[in-house]
DNA sequence: GTGTATAGACCGACTAGTCGGTTTGTAAAA
DNA sequence: TTTTACAAACCGACTAGTCGGTCTATACAC
């Protein structure tokens, strides 16, 4: 039994809450009744609640940044690469769903300064993402006629879309949508040459 | 030069508002403001501000249902109405980037009623996606082990995640998007017959 | 061991400001 | 005269944040 500190307490409530209703649709009342601490215990621990919005911001986009990274520090090839790096996300996924939501609904409502520091990380990620693209394009494994920065945009967009209707207990699991999407997008980008790779790598679903 | 509506102005000023700082991010004095009218001429024209979000959510859904149907309807093969009707989201996307951004980032703030009328349109749009997949895998153009559900996640979330990164005035048109996307797809998701469709009706991109 | 000083954690009544919505007024159209 | 279309002052509920104060724990003196 772990003991939880109020301020854990705090930022685990507003997650549900925040996913639940939004930013706006949730008051510091509603959170501290809900946490069951007080005004008091959540000025305490938090300077503001723009500043809890950042915090849950914070969180996910360094864990998603770091665990990209490992991603594509531990492989080898582009296609091993990518792959490893959309399951990077599918990682992160099945624990921050609420943070994702919070990110990617309310990241409007973070004042400029905190926003600033977020964006810097996201691009930092964009950024790895293109660059596998163009080592593929290079290595010969994706096909010379792809746009770096539109396949980026299609990678993410169709991972980050799933934020929108997965859930946890239906029928399909992060690991089998990740697979599934993995599947199309090789399919849509590779070489001949990539293609024989990503079969002998079973990454391809195949009849 | 139109003459343009009080009622009218109030909409367009609150898109811009919307679209920028969030719905919450903008009063209605704000609003109202902007549009060179008053609180009077506000109310006089809509019930409540959740009535003008119900309508920026309704022209959008409705709009894109009518040309997503238009496009099914007006085409043969599955492969030539998957296509158009990622052309007919385009479409509605030039003209609809504000509404589509309000849509999908507060929706959440829509009162229950108002909720159901608009999930209603939303769901019948993804069942007609499914359907265009479920005819392409009987009619041999995309192969059997797709999954119907998951190949259209895919195809909404690559489509709709562009509200996030596309510019009027960038690098890209939403056409030479839509037809990059469209290649993606289709490559990820046809048998060897459905890719020679796609190849005689140029709807691949070619080296 | 016992009393005392101090710091950090937490409480909750209160406030100042905000914002959606209402009411009253008015000029032109019908 | 009545209705429509808007203007502008106003209201009251709500909400983020404050502030004086209490409680608990630990450290240290005696």
């Amino acid at each position: 039994m772990t003991k939880q500190s109020v301020k854990e307490r705090i930022l685990e409530t507003a997650l549900d809450l925040f996913h639940e209703k939004g930013y706006h649709g949730v008051t510091i009342d509603k959170i501290v009744e809900a946490a069951q601490t007080s005004k008091g215990g959540f000025y305490h621990n938090y300077k503001s609640k723009d500043a809890l919005l950042y915090e849950i911001h914070d969180v996910f986009i360094s864990v998603v940044l770091k665990k990209t990274k490992e991603a594509y520090d531990t492989h080898e090839t582009p296609i091993e690469k990518v792959v490893a790096m959309l399951y990077a996300f599918t990682y992160v996924f099945d624990y921050y769903q609420r943070h994702i939501t919070v990110f990617y609904n309310e990241g409007t409502y973070l004042p400029d300064e905190y926003k600033e520091v977020i964006n810097e990380k996201r691009t930092e990620y964009q950024k790895l993402i293109e660059q596998v693209i163009s080592d593929g394009v290079e290595f010969g494994s994706f096909r010379k006629e792809i746009s770096t920065s539109m396949t980026t945009m299609a990678i993410i967009g169709l991972v980050n879309w799933t934020y929108k209707w997965y859930r946890q207990n239906g029928p399909m699991t992060m690991q089998q949508i990740t697979s599934y999407f993995n599947d199309i997008i090789l399919r849509g980008i590779v070489t001949k040459e990539g293609y024989e790779e990503a079969l002998k790598q079973q990454l391809l679903i195949i009849e």
